[in-house]
This record gives C-alpha cells, structure tokens and sequence, in this order.
DNA sequence: TTTCATGTGTGAGTTAATTCACAAACTACC
DNA sequence: GGTAGTTTGTGAATTAACTCACACATGAAA
C-alpha cells in the first residue's frame, strides 16, 4: 500500500477513532483500505456473506430490513464513527447478512478485513472496548426499534422519525417524498401525507414538496 | 467455596458447557456460584444494575419488554446452555438493563462476577466465542421480533409463538390462558381467544382450559 | 351441592391504518 | 408555455385489532 494511503488512515483515526491505542492504529493502517461509496448504493445485503468490517467515518447509512413484499423496514442509522454491529458479530464465522445496508449520501469508509477481529479482540483492550460497546448501542436501537412498532401509534413513530432524522442529519430541513417515508414507517404514503398534514395544523412542521422543516 | 459445590459446578460445565476448554472451566470453577431461582421470580429488572452474569443450564427465562403502561412484550426465551446477551454487553460499564427477565419454571443458574469478563474474554478463546455467538444469537432473534411485528398479522404471529412454545418447551401441551398469550404478544384477550378458535376449527389446535395442544 | 373465582365465547361499536380512486399541484424539460 | 411525470390532498370503503358488555363454562373450596 502506498504511503500516501497510509498517511490518510493515519489521520482518518486521529481525527475520528482517536479512542483506539497505537497498537491497533497502527494494525489497521497496514490491514485497512479507504473505500468511498456513492449516494444510495447497497453495501450489504441479506445472504451476502460479510468479509470485510466497514468503519464509517464519512456520511451515512440506513440498516433495514426486507419483507418477502419488498417492504422496507428502518431499523437504524449508520453514522461517523460507528461501524455496523452485524458485521462485527460475523466475524470469522462465515456468517452471511440478515440485514440490508446502503449508503444515504455520499460515504467514506475504513474496510477492514475480518479474519484480523479475533486476533486484535483479544490484543487490543481500545479495540475491544470499541466492538462491546458498539454491539450495545445496536442493541439498544434494536430495542427501542420494537417498542415504537409494538406499543406506539404511526403518528408518534412518525414524529419521532422526523426528529430523529432532523438531529442526526444537523438539519431542521428533511428532503424526502411521503412515499420515502411510509416506506421507511412499512406504512402506506396516504396514511403519511394525512398524519403529516395534522402535524402541520398543529404547528409542528412545515411542509412543501420533497421537503419537511420542523418548527423549533 | 466448599469442594462439594465446586464439583457440582464442574459437573454442569462437563454436562451443558463442554464447549469450554479447560482453563475457563476453572476459572468459573473458581468464581461461580449455583443458584436456584424460583418459578416466576424476577431475575433481571429495568435501570437495575448488573452485577453478575447468569449461566443458565436448567429451566427457562422469559426476557421481555415493558412500555408506561406495564403491557409486557415478549422478546425471546432462554433455555438450558444459554446466557443473557445483555447482561454479557453490560460488563464491566455498570450498565443498567433495558429489559426485564423472569424465570418461566424453577431454575438453575452458574452466577459469574461480571468484573472477570473483560479478563475472560482476552484470555479464553472458547469463552470469547460463546460470548458472540450469544450475542448473534440474541440479535438475529431481536430481527425475528422485529419481522414479526412489523410485517405479519396476529394470526401468524399468535400461531408462531404457540410452535415456538412448543418447541422450546418439548411438549404439544401448552399450559397458559388466553390472557397470558395476549399479553405476550401485546394484544388483547378476546382477539386471542377468537384467533384460537379460529385455529380450532381448522383443526390446527385443541384448546381446553388453561390449556392448548398443538395437532401434529 | 352450592358458591365463587377464574376462564372462555361472542355480539356490537370504535378506532387506526390500509387500499382504491381520482383530483390537484408542482417541476422539469422540450 | 405546454406537456408529462411526480408528488400531494382527500373522500370512501374495507379491514384488523381493540374495547365494552355480558353470558356461559369450569373447577376448586366451603
């Protein structure tokens, strides 16, 4: 690998990893390759065997999963900094994917090859830390996940997904259709336009074609 | 420890964790202790800390999930040779639990201290691999949950858990009301009790009081 | 046997959400 | 500016599930 590429890793973990110990810095700029990934583009899918571990440090990527209809369901967002939980677990195992992955917007990503998890797991104390505590987070997403479609209503989902959106995109502005987001919420685009239409009334929202701002 | 409760702990690991290599062994020879827990009796609560890790090797745990108004939300059962993914994620970071657990029947426990984890993990090679493949386990059930809810109707979710049930418990003979089912899945007792019949008349199951046997 | 708590069956009304149908508004591009 | 494709608005019918109300069945205890 070129040193240029290595002096890039090297400041991409500075910057955005700079938990982890030399140690490991140093075994992923020998082992890592910097992948940028375009807008909307599947960088994992369900029974696509996982061989490789992706570090996002760039942009970001929506985790869902698929019904037999095609139906979309969010489960959570990838964003800088977080790598995917899934593909952590997988590690060593040949496991294949029961999730589906893509890019939200244009993404820069640390690959990592997985058959180095078990060695550096166990070698590197900031390293394992880092994949204990991302499994957690993914946990918790995960169960908070079934609690919004378990226990609560489409309009409290839907808010919630505003301003979830809204606080990790930075952005009181959200560019999406109704259809986007019904599909997301596994819900269908009229019962969205009518719940978002009431935010509206309400005063929560703003709305205009492809673009939904919330009022602060 | 008295040498007789030490041999009792290295007869479980010998019968339900033979997976353990010999080091490991020894170590929760050392450190654990066995621990019986009634039928329905808490094990695990929300925002309780967790000190230990519960090796389950006889009996059955429900882990579930509760919203503001106490409906209890199934999200998966442990049996005999599992542990509970979550307390295993909380080590060492005096998490709390999001989830509560209760034990289904009498059961039996190998309690381990969770400050040994971390230690563990880095030194034991089939440890660290019985902590992940928990830990996938646990979250390719959690996508199941997820499927469940999010994609298909109550009849197939309500006929879902009663294989389910049968299955994990080994038994066609399903002791539990009508009530009990509803609040498992989040759903309400007449719906259930219709459902049920449903089945009945189509010969999948035969239902008695406080009691449902699944037809071969 | 009577009594009583618990469990089950079922009709009727209500609600959240889906689906179908179609109109209206907006945008891009020729 | 006109036209076509996309996006949004809205009414109406339909469905799954929930809730309320109450009758009936079962089994254990008095």
């Amino acid at each position: 690998m070129s040193d240029h590429s290595k002096e890039e890793i090297r400041e991409i973990l500075d910057t955005h990893f700079n938990e982890f110990e030399p140690g490991i810095k140093e075994e992923i700029i020998e082992e890592g390759i910097v992948k940028y990934i375009g807008k909307n583009e599947m960088l994992m899918d369900v029974n696509q065997p996982i061989t490789s571990i992706p570090l996002l440090y760039e942009g970001g990527v929506k985790i869902f999963r698929e019904d037999e209809d095609g139906n979309e369901l969010l489960i959570y967002y990838l964003e800088s900094g977080e790598s995917c939980a899934l593909s952590l677990v997988c590690s060593g195992r040949d496991k294949t994917s029961q999730i589906k992955a893509r890019t939200l917007t244009d993404s820069k990503f640390i690959m990592l090859p997985i058959y180095k998890m078990d060695l550096w797991m166990t070698k590197y104390r900031t390293w394992y830390y880092y994949v204990l505590e991302t499994y957690q987070r993914r946990f918790e997403e995960l169960l908070q996940t079934i609690d919004s479609i378990a226990f609560k209503n489409m309009d409290e989902r839907l808010f919630e997904y505003l301003t979830n959106l809204s606080e990790t995109q930075n952005s009181r502005i959200i560019n999406a259709t109704h259809q986007n987001i019904a599909d997301e919420l596994n819900s269908s685009r009229e019962v969205i336009s009518r719940l978002l239409k009431k935010m509206e009334q309400r005063g929560l929202i703003q709305l205009s074609r492809n673009q939904i701002e919330i009022m602060p």
